[in-house]
DNA sequence: CATTTGATGTTCT
DNA sequence: GAACATCAAATGC
């Protein structure tokens, strides 16, 4: 199962597993320079819609914002948090159900001199923070709604395997407000990224 | 070290 | 006007 991700397999229903299943792919960007930048999927949240208190779209809340999340699986959702960062999660489930994944760590593979550039002075081995990642790969909220089978962002599979011992499930970050959700385990993580570094492309 | 705060803009009440 | 799926820099021990 190599190349490039399929809408498909964001149709399937089960975002949980789809959360932990994204971890090792790698996120392609094609953006403003035009250029190809790529990191591989370190990290992921999974919100699972209308019954999650910690979702934009709990309780099926409808608004200009978070109609993206009611599309078909396999469309970008991104928004802006705290004004300054661009946050991206991937839509999945089929078309109504507002279920998405917020990729929250990337390790840059490819066209890092690009990453490096957007980010400023240095580019670390591994960009952890949802608003850290979106700035490295040029993701903008102009890009909310960008179909995943495009050419601007997309994800590969290359057959980097994360054994099951070497991810890290866990509760949300930054979801407090949510009450007894913020506690749910919906958070997958590398455990040890740097072990990997030696491993990848 | 740990903790607080300032930046910044869109959304929702 | 408050809140917000954050981050880096400044402040307080």
């Amino acid at each position: 199962m190599m190349g490039k991700v399929p809408l498909s397999f964001y149709h399937n229903p089960d975002t949980l597993g789809l959360a932990e299943r994204l971890l090792g792919k790698l996120l392609f960007t094609k953006t403003d320079n035009n250029q190809i930048c790529a990191g591989i999927i370190s990290e992921t949240e999974a919100y699972l819609g209308a019954g999650d208190k910690a979702s934009h779209a709990w309780n099926n809340r409808k608004t200009t914002r978070t109609q993206t999340m009611f599309l078909q699986g396999g469309v970008a959702y991104v928004y802006l948090c705290y004004g300054i960062h661009h946050l991206f999660n991937i839509v999945t489930h089929k078309d109504g159900i507002p279920h998405a994944i917020l990729i929250r760590g990337v390790i840059p593979a490819i066209g890092k001199d690009i990453m490096q550039q957007r980010n400023g002075k240095t580019l670390p081995f591994h960009l952890n923070g949802p608003g850290k990642l979106t700035k490295a790969l040029g993701i903008h909220t102009r890009h909310d709604r960008t179909a995943l089978d495009g050419d601007t962002i997309w994800l590969e599979d290359r057959n980097i395997n994360i054994p099951r011992e070497n991810i890290i499930v866990g509760p949300r970050i930054g979801v407090d407000y949510a009450g007894v959700d913020a506690a749910l385990p919906y958070r997958f993580r590398i455990s040890d990224p740097l072990s990997f570094k030696n491993k990848l492309l």
